[in-house]
RNA sequence: GGUCUCAUAGCUCAAUUGGAUAGAGCAGCUGCCUUCUAAGCAGCAGGUUGCUGGUUCGACUCCAGCUGGGAUCACCA
């Protein structure tokens, strides 16, 4: 059984003994630094039940517990502080059960299935920092609610359809040439990416020039040809013109097939993807279905509209008067086919910025009108934006930061140090590559997940580089480290048991420290899945691998003569390794045997 | 203007959800490689938690107001 819960357990039955009433919450906390002991009672609250001061009510409490606990040694109580010092025969309990359980921090199948959505970018633009922070953040959802033993599906929506794309395609057709990505060596998004750029300069220079023969702005705006195309282009695509969906359809593979190599890169995936071309005509039925049960009302003009006044909102429109749908209604619709797809599903994660908060608070109001029970179980992962030293990125100044490039530069960076470090001399190129690869990535995905995702954060691109400190390799090298040990150990035939444990019966206060760590992961785990927060369980990875780097170099290992002790400090060492393997797994982000 | 949200060391972030003298990293300064990897460790310095009130044994945390950022409120997506 956990340690903590088991202090909680004899805390109560304390408190029943002494004071003879029941309590269910218990202020139980770890000790400040300064304080001898791990685990502090916060007595201020038992007062009202003690009858007593603070102080005594801590004291009779500590007397309580190390007499009939067995699990206190000694205590001291500071202020209304009670902190309790827990005998290093239980550390060794705590340690040897998880040392003993190969599956420790792996939840068995709970039978409950989520469905989280990331990434669903826009098929017109090249992925950028922002995408990185929104697909390592569901990325990482996904892979922490797994280990909790939930069945997971990661899916997208691509929003292919609309006049984003058509933009890039009327660029493409005036100014092409029949360039390809296998023509120009260009990456498919980028490609497409290009000619949206080249859109949007042409389109400027040709309402400038209206403008200065007279029109207004308002009317160039229309009028300028190159839009005139594109919203040719878009009308005809609804028509099913073949040309138009010819090349629409060739120019989203290009898009597609620059995607994948991205995400590839990144290390996501993708259990289905959802096509907008495919799904947004799909809450019509919907909403006309609201319509008939009377939860949405009809206006004059014929379009379609929900009342949220009651809800603190406003009127929101869900059908145009021409009958098409608006974003609003692709993702009722959407949303409902999925619970088609998935109906074991409870509820589904929206990984999407937080400029989208309100569209959600309607989307799910409305699916809870509707009658869908579910629409309580879906969850707005809202996220801050990521800003540059600049201010917000901005497309049309050039300061948006690409996907593929900055993986470029950190794990250039990463190879750069690595080499300049000079710790890998009987390394091959390709796996000095690799190891980059790894570290650069790592610090990446660190670097975008240490920050409590609601939280907006700043990006500069000097600081974010950086190797050392509060950084995922700082991780990645404590792991390389043990490993270095681990493979000393073995070299020397030292085989650590289970058996060997026994007979220690004393801790550093380095090992306490670790062992208290450890036995932290699957409480960390738990809220990080509460609060649908990666930075939970990056923060304890780095705080792990801060202690463990404390016992490190406090404690040469080898110098044991006590063979025990050796025996468990290399077991102890092999525990912290796979806690933080497993921890930076969650996070997407691989650790190294050697760096 | 309405609604939501954020403000913590020079900079980037934490703070067990109301608990002790608010902690890390970076930047600065000082030590530690003949011993398991110095991408490390130890230490110094750095704070009126934006401001003013309130709630209570106790407030970075809750409430009100103010100041300053940001988001959102389209028959856009």
């Amino acid at each position: 059984m956990n340690l903590d819960i088991k202090l909680r357990k004899v805390i109560q039955e304390a408190v029943l003994t002494l004071f003879n009433q029941s309590v269910e919450q218990l202020q139980l906390q770890p000790t400040n630094i300064e304080f001898e002991g791990s685990h502090t009672l916060v007595c201020f609250p038992l007062t009202r039940i003690s009858k007593l001061k603070p102080e005594e009510t801590g004291l009779a409490i500590g007397n309580y517990l190390v007499e009939h606990s067995g699990i206190v040694a000694r205590f001291n109580v500071v202020k209304g502080f009670l902190n309790l010092v827990i005998s290093d025969s239980v550390w060794m309990q705590v340690f040897e059960s998880i040392y003993a359980d190969p599956s420790y921090g792996i939840t068995s199948p709970t039978g409950k299935e989520i469905m989280v959505e990331y990434s669903s970018p826009n098929t017109n633009k090249p992925l950028h920092l922002g995408h990185l922070r929104n697909n390592f953040l569901g990325y990482s959802v996904a892979e922490i609610y797994k280990a909790l033993g939930h069945t997971v599906h990661k899916v997208q929506i691509i929003n292919d359809r609309g006049i984003h794309i058509c933009k890039s395609m009327a660029a493409w057709k005036l100014f092409g040439n029949g360039e390809t990505p296998e023509s120009s060596g260009l990456k498919g998004d980028k490609l497409v990416g290009k000619y949206y750029v080249e859109f949007d300069r042409n389109y400027k220079a040709q309402c400038k020039q209206l403008e200065e023969q007279g029109v207004s702005k308002e009317e160039a705006e229309k009028q300028a040809p190159i839009m005139k195309l594109a919203v040719q282009m878009l009308q005809q695509w609804e028509q099913k013109d073949t040309e138009t969906l010819k090349l629409w359809s060739t120019m989203n593979g290009w898009v597609y097939a620059g995607f994948d190599s991205t995400y590839k890169r990144m290390g996501v995936d993708f259990e289905k993807l959802y096509y907008e071309s495919t799904t947004y005509l799909l809450g019509k039925d919907e909403v006309l279905r609201g319509v008939e049960q009377g939860v949405f009302f009809k206006k004059e003009d014929g379009s379609v509209w929900v009342d949220l006044t009651a809800d603190g909102l406003d009127q929101k429109v869900l059908l145009r008067s021409d009958g098409t749908s608006v974003y609003m209604t692709q993702d009722i619709g959407t949303a409902i086919l999925r619970f088609r797809d998935f109906p074991k599903i409870e509820g589904q994660v929206y990984t999407v910025g937080n400029e989208q908060e309100y569209h959600f608070k309607v989307l799910f109001l409305i699916l809870g009108k509707l009658g869908y029970e579910w629409a309580k179980k879906c969850y707005h992962l809202s996220y801050g934006m990521v800003d540059l030293p600049t201010g917000k990125m901005k497309s049309r100044e050039g300061t948006v930061v690409d996907a593929d490039d900055l993986m470029d530069e950190m794990v250039e960076e990463a190879e750069k140090q690595t080499r300049e470090l000079g710790k890998i001399e009987d390394s091959t190129e390709q796996e000095i590559r690799d190891l980059s690869e790894m570290i650069g990535l790592g610090a990446l995905k660190f670097f975008l997940l240490k920050v409590d995702p609601k939280k907006r954060m700043l990006f500069d691109p000097s600081e974010s580089i950086q190797l050392q400190g509060h950084t995922g390799p700082f991780i990645q090298y404590t792991h390389a480290r043990i490993k270095s040990i681990l493979r000393k150990a073995d070299s020397l035939n030292i085989q650590p048991d289970v058996a060997s444990l026994k007979n220690v019966t004393s801790l550093e206060p380095a090992e306490r420290e670790v062992i208290f760590k450890i036995n932290q992961y699957s409480t960390k785990l738990q809220e990080a899945a509460r609060e649908y927060s990666p930075a939970v369980v990056a923060n304890f990875a780095y705080e792990l691998a801060k202690e463990y780097n404390q016992f490190y170099q406090a404690i040469p290992i080898f110098n044991e003569a006590d063979h025990a002790k050796l025996k468990f400090r290399i077991a102890f060492s092999q525990v912290a390794a796979d806690t933080i393997k497993k921890a930076m797994r969650l996070l997407g982000i691989q650790v190294p045997e050697k760096m």
